[in-house]
DNA sequence: TTCTAAGATATGAATATTCATATATATGAA
DNA sequence: TTCATATATATGAATATTCATATCTTAGAA
């Protein structure tokens, strides 16, 4: 009965398994940025930051708006910041932890 | 220079993007429990829950503690829960949002 | 030392992901 | 309609992941 709750929770971080995307998330941490921006500011081909951006999409991670010829991507729900900030937090706790065992070592 | 740092927090949710993980995860939630123990609840066959767990242990999300025969696995740090219960509770709203589209559609 | 139970590791087939490249579609201006 | 710019999609090679199976290692008991 959870199990389809796990395979959904699978699949969402899925999304958070390229570095490319977690760019693309943080850009967007302050509001809505169009695909070339977000190409230009990630340094990234505009056919793979759409690529990108189609799985974020597709996985309710970001939602777009159309405006003339551009398109507006922004974060669909602060919790998905608050989540990766939470990660990363984890990340540099360790990162942090190890360094000091070096230190100590030395 | 963020790069690296992306590179490790994608890597980190590498391991958020197994359903069995995900659900070795939760029943470590309250505590440690023995590979085992693990096993069974999670109905995986040793030699893959191993291998799970030898991913979670290298990307320290677990820790191990060896008592004789058997090894207790433990989450390392609260935090990784936190994160992944609010990753839950964005799919979990998103879910009723669409289930509540469905009801006025219909 | 031998046996048994707990856990870890090696291997390979099936499957999935990522990127570069090429091509398609959409919008507004001329 | 034609053109230019913005964005999306299709394709395939290189790479990575997952599982079942077989094999190893470790710890304690006999």
């Amino acid at each position: 009965m959870n199990k389809k709750i796990y395979e959904m929770h699978a699949e969402i971080c899925k999304v958070f398994t390229s570095p490319k995307r977690l760019e693309i998330i943080n850009l967007l941490r302050d509001g809505e940025k169009t695909v070339n921006e977000l190409a230009e500011q990630a340094c990234l081909l505009q056919a793979n930051i759409s690529q990108h951006l189609t799985v974020l999409r597709q996985n309710n991670v970001v939602t777009t708006r159309r405006d003339g010829a551009n398109v507006y991507y922004k974060i669909a729900n602060p919790k998905i910041l608050q989540a990766c900030d939470l990660m990363r937090e984890v990340l540099l706790e360790k990162l942090a932890e190890n360094e000091e065992l070096a230190m100590r070592m030395s």
